[in-house]
DNA sequence: GAAAAAGCGGACCAGCTGGTCCGTTTCTCG
DNA sequence: CGAGAAACGGACCAGCTGGTCCGCTTTTTC
C-alpha cells in the first residue's frame, strides 16, 4: 500500500503549511507570479527557511495551489464546447476564461506565461486547446463565427485581452469586458451586432 | 550668442559620445528598455564610468535618441488625421503605429509604459491624442467608425496589439498585423469585410 | 615637447535578489 | 517526564543590479 505524499505526521508542520498556502493564494491573487517565497513567509508569519522546506521551489507552491484552479479552467472550457451552438459557446469559453484571469493574477501569469513551468500546466493548456478547436470548427460550420478565423488566433485574441487587463486593473478593472466585446464583433461572421455600452476609460 | 549644449570638444569624448549612441539604439530597438548602462557601455567598448559621464541616467540616453522617433510618430499620426476619409486615416496611423513599434521595442517600451519618465513623451502623446480624437470624431461622423467606439478605447486596442507583438516576436513577427485586421473589423460600423489572409500561427 | 586639463576605465560599493545552513525550539512517544 | 527526532527561523552567502570614484591615459595648449 503506497503511503500519500509525504503527510506531515507534527502539529506545527501542518499548521505551517497551511498558513503558507494561505497566504500564497492571496499573494499569487492580488500581485501575480512575482511575488518571492521570501514574501510568502513574510505574510504567513515564518521563517524563510520553513517555506523552502515545504516548497523547494516556487514550482511547488504553485501546483499545490493551483491544480483546483486548473481542473475548473478545463471543466469550463469543456461544458462551453458542449453547447449545441458553436458562437455562444465560444463566448462563454471567452468570458469564464478571462473571468477567471481577472480575479487572480498568479492563474493569469500561469496561464500566459511562455515557458511553461510545471506538466500540469501543459497537460491543461493541451486538454484546452483541443477544446477550443472543437468550439472553433463548430461556429465556424454554423456560420457564426468568421470563416477565416483560426483556433489558433484565440490564443492572441486572449494574449490581447490580458493585456488590456493588466494596463487597467487600477483605474477599471472591467473594462476589458468592453473590449472582449468589440473583439467578438470582428470575430462574427455577419448579423446584428449590439452596441457596446456606456463609454471607455476613465482617462 | 548662445553655445550649443555642452559641445565635447575633446576628440575622444565626441567618438565615445557616438559610439554610446549607437550601441543603445541598436541595444533599445532589439532589446527594449530593460537594456542596462552597462549593457550600452560594453557593446560601445567603453568603461561604465565613461556611459554615466556623458548620460547621468537612462532617461538622458532615450532622450537624446529617440527625440526624433517620437517626432516622426507625432507627423505620422498628423498626417493620417489630415486624411479626408476618417476610416482610411484612422487605419493608417494604427498600421504606423503598430510598425514603429514592431521595429522598435525601445520605443514600444517608450510609448507603453505607465509612467510616462521624459517630459517629451508626454508632450507627444498628448499631441498625438488630440490628433486621435479628431480622426475618431471624423470616422463616426462619416459612419464608417461604430457611433459607440470612443478614442480612448484606441489606447487599448494600441496595448493589445503590443501583447501580441511581444508574444509572437520570435516566431511570427508579423501576426500582430492579421489581429489587427481582426480588431479593426470590429470597429467599423458596416459594410464590406475583406477576408483575412491565410491562417494563423505556427502555434 | 612638457605641463595642465580633460577624459577614460574598471575596481569598487551599496542594496537587492533567491537560496542554504545550523543552533534553538517544539513536538512526539515511550 | 525526559530523550530524541522533527521542524523552526533568520543569520548568512553568492550573485546580481545600478552607480561612484580615483589613478592612469590621451589630448590640448603654449
Amino acid at each position: 500500500m503506497t503511503a500519500a505524499v509525504s503527510p506531515p505526521t507534527r502539529k506545527d508542520a501542518a499548521r505551517n503549511r497551511a498558513r503558507l498556502l494561505e497566504a500564497a493564494e492571496q499573494l499569487f491573487s492580488t500581485e501575480g507570479l512575482s511575488v518571492t517565497l521570501k514574501d510568502i513567509a513574510a505574510r504567513a508569519g515564518v521563517g524563510v527557511g520553513t517555506v523552502y522546506r515545504h516548497f523547494p521551489t516556487k514550482g511547488d507552491v504553485l501546483d499545490a495551489l493551483f491544480a483546483d484552479r486548473l481542473a475548473c479552467a478545463t471543466e469550463s472550457a469543456r461544458a462551453a464546447a458542449a453547447d449545441a451552438d458553436g458562437w455562444r459557446g465560444l463566448v462563454r469559453y471567452l468570458e469564464d476564461a478571462m473571468d477567471m484571469q481577472a480575479n487572480n493574477c498568479g492563474l493569469r501569469g500561469l496561464v500566459m506565461e511562455t515557458e511553461p513551468s510545471s506538466p500540469l500546466v501543459v497537460k491543461t493548456r493541451q486538454e484546452i486547446t483541443v477544446l477550443v478547436q472543437q468550439m472553433v470548427a463548430k461556429a465556424r460550420e454554423q456560420g457564426t463565427l468568421r470563416p477565416d478565423f483560426d483556433a489558433t488566433d484565440l490564443t492572441f485574441v486572449q494574449v490581447a485581452l490580458a493585456a488590456i487587463m493588466d494596463a487597467t486593473r487600477d483605474t477599471d478593472p472591467d473594462l476589458y469586458r468592453r473590449h472582449l466585446k468589440l473583439f467578438l464583433d470582428g470575430m462574427r461572421s455577419a448579423g446584428h451586432r449590439e452596441p457596446l455600452e456606456a463609454r471607455a476609460a476613465t482617462h
